[in-house]
DNA sequence: CTGAAAGCGCTAACAG
DNA sequence: CTGTTAGCGCTTTCAG
C-alpha cells in the first residue's frame, strides 16, 4: 500500500522546499528550469498528483459543476449530460451528477447537496428552478445556468432551443400539408419547453384561422402519451398530431399502428420535438424540429465559465433556432424540398 | 453576497466553541440537548451547512464516488448511471462522472484524474481496466468494481449478469424452436460480455451439433451492426440471429425488415440480451435475455460500501442470472409459455 | 526565484 | 460534555 503522497514527501525527495514543488504544478507559476525538472522527476518517482480537494479548500475554486438532471427516460438527456460532461471535461472541470425528479419538489434538498460540495457553478438540466433556490445560489456566489428550460421572472441564465418558433414551424407545416383537424398531446404542463412550443403552435394556427381540434396531456411520459392518444383518437379523430416531444411521440405512432391500426401518415401525421436518436430510426423515421444540443452545451458552457472565471453576473437567455427535419411520419406539403 | 458561513461564525453567534458546532454536525457526535439546539438556531439563522471538502479533507473520507462510463447511446447505461447514482445518494455520496471512450485508450488518464478527487471509490461501467490500472487503485487505497464488465487475471470485483448462462438459454431457445441455421452477431470482442455471451452460446449449440452459420462483429454499433446484417444476409442466410445486445439488434431488426424486405420472425428470428427499455417498444418487440439492472446495482453499492466502510478487501465476481423474455422478434418453440 | 509562515474550514484527540 | 490545540494538503503572501 503506497499510500497518498503530499507534495512535502516530493518536496523531500527533490531537496526543495514544499512551495517549489507548489509552484511546479500550479499553472501560473515561476519556477526555474531546474526546480522544475527536479520537483517533475521526484514526482513521478513517486507517483504524485495533487490533492484537488486540498487545492479546493485554499483556493477557493473546486473546479466542480454540479449537474442536476431529472427525466433521464427521455435520450435527449443522457444525450445531453454526455456532451456536457465532455465539454466542461475539456475546461478542466469536472460533474457531480444529481439525479431529481422531474416534479420540483426535491430539488431544493438537492441544491442545498450541490452546494455543500462548493461546487463552482450548477447546471440545472430539466428542472424548475424556485426563485428562492436561484437567490440562495446567488448567495452563495455559485452561478446557475438552465439547461432546456427557461423561467419566467427569475434572474437566471437559461440555454434552450427556440421552443415557440419551433412550435410555428410544426404549425406551418401541417397547415401547408393541407391538415386542419390538428390536435395536440403535450407534456408536463409545468414546463417552459411544453409552454413556449404549444404556444407557437397555436399562434401560427390561429394566424390561418385554425383552432386546436383535439388536445391530450402525456405528461412527457410515453404510457399517458398513450393513454392520450387512446382518447384523442375515440371519436373525431384529428388528421395530424404535434406531440410535445419525441420521447412521447414515439409512443404515440406505437399506439397509432399497432394499438389503433391506423397508417402513418396515411391516416394521420405526426410531428415531434427533439430530433433524439430513435427518431430517426427506420421504425419510427418521425418528423421533428432538431433541438441543436451542441450548440445548447458550448453557449450552456461557454455562459457558465464567463460567469465563474470573469465574474460576469447579468443573466442571460439563449434560444437557438432548430431546424424541422422532415422524415415520413408527416405528410409533406407539396414543393417542400425534403 | 451572503457569501460562505463557517462554522466559526456559527460557534461566535451561538456562544460556543467551533468544534462545538462541528460536533453538532457530525453524526457520532456528543452534545448536550442545550448545545445542539443553541448551535442549530445560530445555523439555521446563518443559513450554514457544513463544507464537504474540509470534512473531506481531514476526515480522509469524501464520500465522493468517480463513475466511469461510456457507450452512453445504449440506454443500458444511462438506466444504470440513474440507479447507481439514486442508491449512492441514499448511502450519502455523490457521483462524479467522467465519459470514457469504449476502447481503452484513455481509460488511464481518466482514473488518474478521478483520484485527483480523493474519491472513497470507482465504479467502472462497460469499461476495460488494465491490470496496472487496478494496482494504482489498490495503491491509492480506492477500491474499485467493475460493472457490467470483469476481467480476467486481474484481482478485482465486478458485477455482471450471467453472460455464459443467459448465451446458453438463447441457443436452447433458437433451438427447440427448431433452427439450425443459426447467425450470430458480435459486439466489441475486447468486452467480457461478448465474450462470455458468445463462448454460452457456441457451447449450447455445440450439445446439439450445432456450428454457427454465420458471423459478423457489430462492434456494439448499430451501423456496424446493420452492415453486418447485410453481410450475413446477402446470400445463405441464417434463419435466427442472436445479437449481442439490444442495442445492435434493434439496427438488425430495422435493417432486416426496411432495408432487406423480411419478415421477423416469419422469415427469421432474432434474440438480443439486455432488455433496455425500446426493447419492449411495440415497433420492435425484441425477444431478448434481460440483465437485472437493479440487482445489479445492488451488489455493486453493497461490494463498494463493503470495501469502503468495512475495508473490506478479498474482490468478489458476482454474475446474476437474467431471464428469457420472450416477446415476438423470434419464433416461440410450442410448449413455452409466453 | 525560493523558503518560511499563515491559513482555507473542519474533525479529532486531549485535557479539563 | 466542552473548549483548546493540532493538523489534513495545498496555495499564497512575504521576505530574502
Amino acid at each position: 500500500m503506497t499510500t497518498k503522497v503530499t507534495s512535502q514527501q516530493v518536496a523531500e525527495r527533490a531537496g526543495v522546499s514544499q512551495s517549489a514543488v507548489s509552484r511546479v504544478f500550479t499553472p501560473g507559476a515561476s519556477a526555474s528550469a531546474k526546480t522544475v525538472n527536479k520537483v517533475r522527476q521526484a514526482a513521478n518517482e513517486l507517483g504524485y498528483r495533487p490533492n484537488v480537494l486540498a487545492r479546493a479548500m485554499v483556493s477557493g475554486k473546486s473546479r466542480i459543476i454540479g449537474l442536476v438532471v431529472a427525466y433521464f427516460e427521455n435520450q435527449f438527456y443522457p444525450d445531453a449530460l454526455e456532451k456536457l460532461s465532455n465539454a466542461l471535461q475539456h475546461r478542466g472541470y469536472h460533474v457531480l451528477i444529481f439525479l431529481a425528479d422531474k416534479t420540483a419538489g426535491n430539488i431544493d434538498a438537492v441544491v442545498d447537496e450541490i452546494l455543500d460540495y462548493q461546487v463552482d457553478g450548477i447546471i440545472a438540466a430539466s428542472v424548475a428552478m424556485s426563485s428562492d433556490l436561484s437567490k440562495r445560489c446567488r448567495a452563495a456566489g455559485v452561478p446557475m445556468v438552465l439547461f432546456n428550460r427557461s423561467q419566467d421572472g427569475v434572474a437566471m441564465s437559461s440555454v434552450t432551443s427556440d421552443n415557440y418558433a419551433g412550435g410555428r414551424k410544426i404549425a406551418e407545416f401541417l397547415l401547408a400539408a393541407g391538415h386542419r383537424k390538428i390536435g395536440h398531446i403535450a407534456g408536463w404542463e409545468g414546463a417552459s419547453t411544453q409552454r413556449d412550443r404549444e404556444a407557437g403552435f397555436i399562434a401560427a394556427l390561429a394566424e390561418h384561422g385554425v383552432t386546436l381540434h383535439a388536445r391530450a396531456i402525456g405528461d412527457f411520459t410515453m404510457e399517458r402519451a398513450a393513454e392520450g392518444t387512446r382518447a384523442m383518437f375515440a371519436n373525431d379523430p384529428p388528421e395530424a398530431v404535434f406531440v410535445a416531444n419525441d420521447h412521447m411521440a414515439l409512443a404515440v405512432l406505437d399506439t397509432l399502428r399497432f394499438e389503433l391500426g391506423l397508417d402513418v401518415p396515411g391516416d394521420v401525421s405526426v410531428v415531434g420535438y427533439d430530433d433524439v436518436p430513435a427518431s430517426s430510426w427506420p421504425s419510427y423515421d418521425l418528423t421533428t424540429v432538431r433541438q441543436p444540443a451542441n450548440r445548447m452545451v458550448a453557449e450552456t458552457v461557454e455562459i457558465l465559465m464567463d460567469q465563474i472565471e470573469q465574474g460576469t453576473t447579468d443573466p442571460r437567455r439563449i434560444a437557438i433556432d432548430g431546424p424541422l427535419i422532415l422524415r415520413r411520419s408527416a405528410r409533406i406539403p407539396k414543393g417542400w424540398s425534403t
